[in-house]
Formats: structure tokens, C-alpha cells, sequence
DNA sequence: CTGGACATGTAACAGGTTACATGATTCT
DNA sequence: AGAATCATGTAACCTGTTACATGTCCAG
């Protein structure tokens, strides 16, 4: 449902998008916020048409191939900001952490196992956080002229909202590298202690 | 697909276990970790069956309806364990948070609106650290006399990696707390300053 | 002329949710 | 008699992923 209301909200601004823009868009402001295929985007975007929130329309280009661009009609921004006045049924976000649940069964596997596990957990963690720590988006760049991804870039850069979900991003990480490195300590621990 | 892994390791012990109180295990013991419906899980145990990963067996009881025990074939261990011992394709849990899809769209709703929102999220926060801070399951309460519950309670108790796994829900759940007191703080700062 | 970025879609499938249906047993 | 807990399932639906198909335009 969420999905439906993140596309309202993005075509609600004064600039239209196409599909293909929407998903640079997921992916560089908001995909660890949330994430999208652009085949859902597109199946999305559709429905949203079916149901008059949406409207699309065909824009021709000299220098790259044509391209459907949707806005919110007057319905379509109302349904957005109901949603937005609404209280949401629930802060907690399902939970699906492959990782957690192997290490849920680590004594099946085995501290040298977990361990690996680990160390991969925090590689990818210390990328993690780098890329959110000089985080700058490239949409400008990659869409010369798109007013609309001009704004977003702006937005990613100025907006205060923008910068607390960079800041949360940032410090869950931190926790998530400082826990890992302590886990693993211990494990190493008492890997030497054996040996 | 990791569902089933699941269910195949819960399902490797000595213990067979029926999809109810598997259901209840999944809640009380990793519903941070993971999360499934009891018809979900049902639909995936006919499923392993089918693949002759599992095997179910009926178990009639005196004081309660009867109920269907799944224990792992031996081709079922060796998939979960094939798995287990294999490198994940990666340490990213899907993000899908509504919150925070809310509160990228704070400068649409406004800071009261957003303040709300915090604070419903704080609110959220405090019990789930709370839950976590002194955790005990209380499997072998709900199902007294039943050896596989009584095995779950003990490895939650005393288990290494599940004492990792609760030291990180706490972790995360404090630094998310710090954060939203910061920003809470922040826009309210704001809102006395303009009243 | 080939590969890559841009662009839009379809179809099939896998994973997850909601609603409904059924029934045993125990407790009040 | 009615509610609560234990217990198993089915069906419909929604959401998300994977694979495939098609086509434009530009740069090397």
C-alpha cells in the first residue's frame, strides 16, 4: 500500500515524472527507505491511472527516446495527503533479516561460520555508512534539464526531513559496526583461547 | 525462501514441533528477526513435505484437539544445512519502513503533523527496548509438558547468538531512541520559537 | 556497428496478508 | 451456554521478484 502512496506523494509536486526517472529516484533518495523494481513501479503506476489518482501523458525528446509522464490529479493528491494526516497503524517495520536469522541458529553453524558471517556483516555495514556519510545524489547530473530531478537533488540536499532520515541511517549503522565488532571479539576470543 | 530455512532448522532438532506452536515460537522468540502467519507457515510446511524435506506425523493428546508434528528428513537437514554453511547473497535486509517513508514527506505535512509522528514512534520504541531489556519467553508456560517448547525456552535463555541477537534489538532500538528525541527536540525548539 | 544508457512494458512466479471455515477442549 | 485457547486448514488477494521482449538514441 505504502508504494502506491510514495508515487502519489512524488507526482503530487508541480513536476511530472516517467517510471524509469521514479526509480533513479528510489534508488539513489530513498532505498533505504524504501525500495522498488521498476516493474512494480510501472504495474503501480497503472493502477494509480485505473483508479483516476494518476493521469499520464507522452513527452517527445529530440535526444532520447519518448517518455509517459504522471502527475497526481486533484483526487490523487487528496488520497496522498489523507494518508499523510493518517495515523499510521504501525511503527514497526516487518522484519526480515537473513542475516539475523542465521545467526539465530549459530550454534547449529559453528563460531568459525558465524564469525565469516560477521565479517561480511561488517564490510557491508562500513560501506554502508561511508556511502551515507558524503551522501550526495547524482540525479542532476544524470538527467540534465529534468526540472523535476533537479528539485529532487535540491531537496535531498536542503530538506531538514532528508537530513534526519540521513543522520538515523548513519547512526543505526554506527550501532549496527560497534555490536558486530563486539560479537566477533568475543568470538575471536575464544577461537585464540582453543587453539 | 528463507522461511523455509527456517522451518527446516527449527525442524532439525531431535524435537518435532507442530505448526502452531511454531507459530508461537516465531513470536516469541525471533518476531524481530523474522516474521510469518501461522497460514503462511502452514502453506510452506505442506510445501517441504512435498519436496520430502519434512515429515508429519499426527499426535493425538487427551486435554486438547490433536495435532500435526513435522520433524526434518535427513534430506531435509542437509539442506538447511547446505544453506547455512553457504556465503548469503547479502547482509541488506529489504527496506520497506512506512515511518520513515512518512517522514520523507515532512516537509508536506508539516512540523506538528511530523512531531506527532515522532512522538507515536517513540512511544513505539520505549516498549519494544523495554520487551527486550528483560526478555523471557514463556513457551514452556504456554505449552506445559511439551519438550520441544521447553528446548526453546532454555537455548533462548542461555544460547550465545541469542543473547547477540537481543544485545543488537536493544542497541538498535536506543540509537533509534537518541535519534528521535534529537529531531523531536528540534522541530519543538522550532515550534516555541515561532509561538 | 556494437554496447550502453534511456525507456516501457508483459508474464510468470514467489512470498506475504486477510478473511473465512471448522472443530476440540476447557473454563466460567 | 458462551468465550477462550488450541489446532488446522483453504481461498482470494496483494505485493514483490525474475525473466523476457522491444525499441530509441548516442558514443566509441
Amino acid at each position: 500500500m505504502s508504494l502506491s502512496y510514495a508515487l502519489l506523494g512524488l507526482l503530487s509536486g508541480d513536476r511530472p515524472m516517467n517510471g524509469y526517472a521514479i526509480k533513479a529516484l528510489f534508488d539513489e533518495a530513498i532505498s533505504h527507505v524504501w525500495q522498488a523494481k521498476l516493474s512494480q513501479i510501472y504495474r503501480e503506476l497503472d493502477a494509480l491511472e485505473a483508479k483516476g489518482l494518476l493521469v499520464s501523458s507522452i513527452e517527445e525528446q529530440r535526444d532520447r527516446p519518448s517518455k509517459r509522464l504522471y502527475r497526481a490529479t486533484e483526487e490523487g493528491k487528496k488520497a496522498f495527503l489523507d494518508w499523510l494526516g493518517s495515523v499510521p497503524e504501525s511503527y514497526a517495520s516487518p522484519k526480515r533479516d537473513e542475516f539475523m536469522l542465521r545467526l539465530f541458529f549459530g550454534s547449529l553453524a559453528g563460531p568459525e561460520l558465524v564469525a565469516r558471517e560477521f565479517r561480511g556483516f561488517l564490510g557491508h555495514m562500513r560501506e554502508h555508512r561511508a556511502s551515507f556519510e558524503n551522501l550526495h545524489s547524482h540525479l542532476a547530473e544524470r538527467f540534465p534539464g529534468d526540472p523535476a530531478m533537479e528539485r529532487a537533488d535540491r531537496i535531498c540536499r536542503e530538506d531538514r526531513y532528508c537530513e534526519f532520515i540521513r543522520r538515523r541511517a548513519v547512526l543505526l549503522a554506527e550501532a549496527s559496526i560497534a555490536w558486530a565488532e563486539e560479537c566477533l571479539a568475543e568470538l575471536e576470543a575464544e577461537g585464540d583461547g582453543r587453539a
